[in-house]
DNA sequence: GTAGAATTGATAATCATTCTCATTACGGTG
DNA sequence: CACCGTAATGAGAATGATTATCAATTCTAC
């Protein structure tokens, strides 16, 4: 896939209610059992899931999702926002789908357990040091990880 | 012990790493041709380098060092401190010879300039925000990034 | 229905990184 | 200075995650 015409708007379906807010059914992204499947998985899950995970979950539950198309759905929507990257310290990547806004997550190193954290305090710290510097359009990236009180 | 040997050129970084106490057999870090030129070539570099550009730039300096060798090397000057690991967005990892203690990296996106920050904010965040949590040893990780004054 | 393109799936291919193991060289010693 | 024990090196194989390939499948619209 080249030449592919990669249109990809994402004008509508930023929903509230997280629950079933399922993006796409535009008109270019088509509405597939197995992405439904895979988005499915996630928004149940209480962790982020790796892509072998998430493959290995779908497999157990009988919906037989092709690892590649695991992966690439999870890159697609990741990419149109309905699902959250998280970068493993092992280096590989986990998905979750979070709430929308600006967040961190503070993740457990033992069982994986995610919390979201909205009060970012970065975003000061970050314009200051930019201006300090001399920089422009600085982006943030952070991750908190530490042991949970069930994990003690 | 006199730990006198594995003093790598370039001042700063003097982190004494006592903590091998190995008893019986002693496991001494010795000072190899390549791992001097590796140390070398990241202390003059300006910006992170990754462990393949590095072996790339050992074999142009004719100091033809094996692409093993540079991962060993920089896992293990990383590990004593001597040099910092930064994640790159696209999934590598890169090295730098840094000061020494707590900071963080505003890199420019651009040309790759690395500014060290060493004030560091997110540490007290990070302090409530496990308190808040019930999280127990919170680590953090950080990377800010922008266009720098000279590329704007 | 039917056509036609987006999507899937099994597998090959990448890419960065780690491992293996025979050979080399560092560093202290006689 | 020659010698030894051992950590370190190097070339390539192995690994693990992710991406590309491409024929065979669905969706969706008509």
């Amino acid at each position: 896939m080249s030449g592919r015409s990669q249109k990809l708007k994402q004008g509508g379906a930023e929903h509230a209610s997280a629950e079933h807010a399922e993006p796409g059914g535009a008109s270019e992204t088509r509405r597939t059992q197995q992405r439904q499947a895979i988005f499915h998985e996630l928004a149940h899950g209480d962790r982020a899931l790796s892509a072998q995970e998430l493959h290995e979950r779908l497999r157990a539950a009988d919906a037989g999702v092709g690892l590649a198309t695991v992966y690439r759905n999870l890159g697609r929507l990741a990419e149109e926002g309905a699902i959250d990257a998280i970068r493993r310290p092992s280096g590989e990547t986990a998905y979750r789908a979070c709430g929308a806004g600006h967040h961190h997550h503070l993740t457990c190193r033992r069982c994986g357990a995610v919390v979201e954290l909205h009060d970012c305090t970065i975003a000061d710290w970050s314009r200051r040091i930019a201006a300090e510097h001399g920089f422009d359009q600085v982006e943030h990236q952070a991750e908190l990880s530490g042991i949970c009180a069930n994990c003690r």
